[in-house]
DNA sequence: ACCTGAACACCGTTCAAGT
DNA sequence: ACCTGAACACCGTTCAAGT
């Protein structure tokens, strides 16, 4: 073992609910990937819920940093024209599912904390788009929130729609799609 | 006990199955639904996966025959206009999840045969979407099958998000936009 | 501090046996 | 045909004990 557990525990199982969901998550499953016992994780996380409140939370914190750093690499324009990108990492990565999609799925099963990490990933998401909608001057500002939503949602679909068919070249396809249609700038 | 319990049983399954998924679908609750015991599912259903394939077969069926009777009551136009309807009656029935989208994050647990009739559910959607829109002039023939699709993923992404924020009206709203941004035919 | 074996209560699933 | 009791496998969780 190469790092500390909580942190080789916390990897393992984002990669796991990424594939199989908040249900999926087995914690005698996650132990034996990181080389542990499944009661051990409970020294690093108290409860189920708590490790998913972890796993979400890092997850969405992630997300953020990449975003930040596209915009910081880019213009507004082409910083936008990258965004898909960040779904299209997760296909790449074995055909994994955005977390947070997976946990929308899931909502009604989810502990309550899970659910407020899972709208803060949605949040992040559509702040972020907003800001570089407004900065490139492709909507107004007073509909930028409402236009980062609708890009949100429909990219999130798209890569569910991807996922179904293990067809990373369907999402690529979607996403044009949305830019010749003009919900996406070109 | 109206019916008979196969009926019965598969009307409950679509139920959990668009709650909870394939996962989250359980003999024990099942069956006390019905009004039998769990193991007499067996009976009817020799397997979980035989139950999940019945219940996508049906669900993507009625789909069908929700999309034909729109397509013969209205206009092209008109009947696409009408199509997010069918995801907001889902989210009008205790905040549910198009079955077919639930299945596609789950797609990595889903016994084959379940997998070929998700994909059939889309398949379904994106042929009528692709003729109603070719109909309605909207884009000429040889688009249209791929702005089907992104229809399709845009207006199940918008589903997903308002399910995980138990909000229609935010459903509403992305639909609304997807029309302003020119995805959906105004 | 960090980990484990063993156990607990629970639940989805299966199957041989009932009617 | 239709149903069930009982068993099985697995789950999250706990805890006393090990280092």
């Amino acid at each position: 073992m190469t790092a500390n557990s909580k942190e080789a525990i916390l990897a393992a199982a984002k990669q796991s609910a990424q594939a199989h969901g908040y249900g999926g998550l087995n914690f005698r499953d996650l132990a034996s990937e990181v080389g542990i016992k499944a009661a051990s994780i409970y020294h690093h996380f108290p409860s189920k819920a708590d490790l998913g409140v972890a796993v979400a939370r890092r997850y969405w914190e992630d997300t953020k940093e990449d975003l930040d750093n596209l915009r910081e690499a880019d213009d507004p324009s082409s910083a936008l024209r990258q965004y898909p990108g960040i779904f299209r990492r997760s296909l790449e990565n074995a055909n994994k599912l955005c977390l947070c999609s997976f946990m929308s799925a899931e909502y009604d099963d989810l502990p309550e904390p899970v659910k407020k990490e899972v709208q803060t990933f949605a949040d992040v998401n559509v702040a972020w788009l907003s800001k570089e909608l407004t900065a490139a001057g492709v909507v107004p500002a007073k509909k930028s929130e409402e236009r980062a939503r609708a890009i949100f949602a429909a990219v999130a679909g798209a890569q569910l729609m991807a996922r179904s068919r293990s067809d990373i070249a369907l999402f690529d396809t979607l996403i044009e799609c949305y830019r010749a249609a003009g919900l996406l700038p070109a």
